[in-house]
DNA sequence: TATGGAATTGAGCGATCACTCAAGTTAGGA
DNA sequence: TCCTAACTTGAGTGATCGCTCAATTCCATA
């Protein structure tokens, strides 16, 4: 009976996480996602709720490719360490590369963008980010878990608190790649960021 | 002849430092900033020329006092790289205890906030920013460079290169005392980052 | 003590903010 | 071929944005 949705939501979502990402919650404005998503706000409002709810589903959107992203470049290694490893040189290889025509709009990633952004305004949005953020964690220290199961690491390494030290170098990559600086000089430090695992091995490294 | 200040300078853009540090740039009103400097728009126009513009001498003033932090941090050690790690159990601390009653207001680097909040926008600030973050790199190389030349890192260690990545150790430790996590997983992510630079050194850790 | 002038005030500027809703549009069912 | 209901539209809401400026205050000097 009723009239077909002009707009694929999905697509609208992908656009909005593209916007939000690179520009932030603040710095976006409703005129910014009209334009963005040909949509007016009427359209918006009935699909999302409010500026805050499309910002929400978008920061799940971006969160759910995140880990796919993980996935794929991880569970394709032949180790988890090494799996951690191939994740960071590939987030410096899209650091480097990151731009309006690229796969990542900015270097930085959203969830520690909206941490850093959102305080104690909007607090169901900063405890989304913090919710993914501890999944990340757990994700991590799963894989550390058994990559000491296998041997591969020391008895004596904490996966939980090896797995917070993997996060934050890659929150300190990202944010370091936000800096106007070679492309080369991100890629180097992605190397570097995987050769602090070294010392976590059973095995002396190559 | 005329009428004195009624407003300390020097206080004003202490109180400005902590604002848009915790706050960011555009999430700080004008409303916030006469609130918090306890000044009309006039007074705060006539002293700073725009909200850009005290943010502007806010971000100056706080690289200033980050840059004596360190110094008195790292210089007073016995050795460059034992003042680096120093340095990063310092901050570690900072970013535990941080709050509204403490030092620091917000454990997240105001430099790092405001190159991941403004984008093209306001690029003169960004601007700013990264000048910052690139003198922060070079003195960082100076000391890794001292440290090299007194023996304490390998021959082979390229200063400017370790220097980096202590500057995103510093940039990953901040962001991630931004999430929803105990003071003792920051203050032990202080020190494992510490220890990242053990296989640097000529002589073997303990 | 009178006064020149810098410092301060605060009402109010136009612009933009997130958001609403009545009216218009359009496809599917009867 | 209507009718109906979901979808879209866009002018317009009050609030707030960064900012201006004429009027006022009050100290330092003459």
């Amino acid at each position: 009976m009723p009239r077909s949705s002009l707009h694929s939501r999905d697509e609208a979502i992908d656009r909005a996480v593209r916007l939000f990402w690179s520009r932030g919650y603040h710095a976006t404005s409703l005129k910014d996602i009209e334009q963005s998503l040909d949509m007016r706000p009427g359209s918006i409002y009935a699909a999302f709720g409010s500026k805050a709810g499309l910002f929400g589903t978008a920061l799940e959107r971006y969160s759910r490719e995140m880990g796919t992203e993980f996935a794929q470049v991880a569970l394709g290694a032949e180790s988890p360490v090494e799996g951690i490893r191939r994740y960071l040189r590939e987030v410096a290889k899209a650091c480097a590369g990151a731009g309006a025509e690229a796969d990542w709009p900015v270097p930085g990633c959203m969830l520690v963008k909206t941490i850093l952004e959102l305080g104690d305004e909007e607090p169901a949005i900063r405890e989304q980010a913090n919710q993914v953020l501890a999944e990340v964690e757990s994700i991590l220290t799963v894989r550390l878990g058994e990559a000491r199961a296998a041997g591969e690491l020391r008895s004596d390494v904490q996966p939980r608190r090896l797995a917070r030290l993997v996060q934050a170098q890659i929150m300190g990559l990202r944010a370091f790649a936000e800096r106007d600086v070679s492309k080369r000089a991100v890629r180097e430090l992605g190397e570097d960021m995987g050769r602090i695992l070294d010392p976590y091995l059973t095995a002396p490294a190559n």
